[in-house]
DNA sequence: CCTGCGATCGTCT
DNA sequence: GACGATCGCAGGA
């Protein structure tokens, strides 16, 4: 198939346009020699120094935020309760800390080995990728693709083809984020509308 | 279908 | 020392 890489142009928008854009759009993970591919059904938007939610809240830069200050199009995956792994998108200009967590995909190609990675007794197909932990364990994301440049490397990248573009956007309020006050209700949680492999709806 | 609970540890204070 | 952008399973309806 034809692989139109996202671009800089792209991701360097601000987090809520990226967040709704990515939605219908493919994660590709190279793995075993093969292309991984998933379509996005569910993106949350993070956004800088003013929410409340985000970890770069008032521009705080630890060791685990730095990757949220690089430019538009890299990766920032942290660690979840000491278990699981989350996958953002970053989004906006160098310093700007903005960034689209990856919530749910669906498997497009490559299911089998999706399977292999996620050892779970379930045989709903949708528990393997309806969460932000289930979907790093399924590609095998970790800490170690950490600040990966999404556009101009090839073991994950995010393509503009899009498998149907038929379907209706959702916004509601994020998942787990009750801490973060006036901002925990913000509508900055996007996703396809009846696609199975929502986490939530 | 839904709710509750324990697991488990990197990161920050 | 405390917490968390989660998950899988058990048990009940």
């Amino acid at each position: 198939m034809t692989t139109i890489k996202l671009d800089a142009d792209f991701y360097q928008q601000d987090a809520l346009v990226v967040a709704q854009k990515l939605i219908g759009k493919l994660l590709v993970r190279r793995l075993q020699g093969t292309e991984v591919i998933c379509k996005i059904v569910e993106t949350e938007a993070y956004i800088g120094p003013e929410d409340k939610g985000c970890h770069a809240y008032q521009n705080k830069r630890t060791k685990r935020t730095e990757a949220m200050f690089t430019s538009g199009g890299h990766a920032y995956i942290y660690v979840i309760y000491g278990m699981y792994y989350c996958f953002n998108v970053v989004a906006s200009v160098k310093d700007k800390p903005e960034a689209v967590l990856i919530r749910a995909v669906e498997p497009i190609a490559g299911i089998d080995i999706i399977r292999e990675n996620r050892a779970i007794k379930s045989m709903k197909i949708a528990a393997l990728t309806n969460g932000p932990g289930k979907l790093c364990q399924a590609l095998n994301i970790d800490k170690k693709l950490n600040g990966y440049n999404l556009i101009s490397e090839d073991e994950l990248y995010l393509t503009g083809d899009n498998t149907d573009q038929d379907y209706q956007l959702v916004a509601t309020k994020r998942i787990n984020i009750d801490y973060a006050e006036d901002y925990k209700d913000k509508p900055w949680r996007f996703y396809h509308q009846g696609n199975p492999f929502v986490s939530k709806l």
